[in-house]
DNA sequence: ATAGTATATCGCAATAATACGATTAATATT
DNA sequence: AATATTAATCGTATTATTGCGATATACTAT
């Protein structure tokens, strides 16, 4: 059908699939190197520094910010977006237990 | 246009993209804790264990594999797969550095 | 050889994602 | 008030993803 079934999937499941597919475009993890790097970024900076379209970069920055990685304030005429720290550490815990939870040992082919 | 401009963008972001699309499904994500969880992961159990169609569950082991973090032998009728343990620390390495990079003080909004 | 079992592949329908030009909305400057 | 600047939204074309039934393939057991 084209649609993905998380009604069988754990919420825990779900979240981590939705942040990790929020992350999954390289134009948005440049974004958020980008981001990291400066601490103050304005999107037009961004259509300069990467290669895309000022609606493109847009968009890309509503993911992340529905996604709850990043996070904007009205600056004047430009809006300053930076990571949220809360959910930008939640989902690197996740991703830790996640990573560790497999052992070297446990492989067998 | 529809399709992802990778040629813009560094082989490391492209790469990490790559690896982060394959983790970004909640049934690919389940498809690895099972395979973490117990130690010999045969596609049959995946089917009983998941409420997906064989079909569909091939399809997402071939997008895991595809993506290198796992890996399958031939065992008799039905076919053998678990982590494949060098892409396996790599990527954890990369997004370990990724989440690193953001210092906390760094917030400015 | 035949039948059974396990997995992959094909083909298709439905939906989601990517990119961008054009337009709109909101604030700043003159 | 008129103009410029910045970013969001709309509409649309293109391509990718998801899911599954049907079929094909490959190995096992009888």
């Amino acid at each position: 059908m084209g649609v993905t079934k998380t009604e069988i999937f754990t919420d825990e499941q779900n979240r981590l699939a939705t942040m990790l597919k929020a992350l999954a475009h390289p134009a948005r993890i440049a974004i958020l190197q980008e981001i990291i790097k400066r601490k103050t970024c304005i999107c037009g900076g961004l259509v300069e520094e990467l290669g895309l379209a000022q609606a493109t970069i847009s968009q890309h920055l509503k993911e992340l910010k529905n996604a709850g990685l990043i996070q904007g304030t009205i600056e004047g005429v430009s809006i300053c977006y930076c990571i949220n720290p809360e959910n930008w550490t939640l989902l690197e815990k996740a991703l830790g237990s996640f990573f560790a939870s497999y052992k070297m040992e446990n492989s067998c082919c």
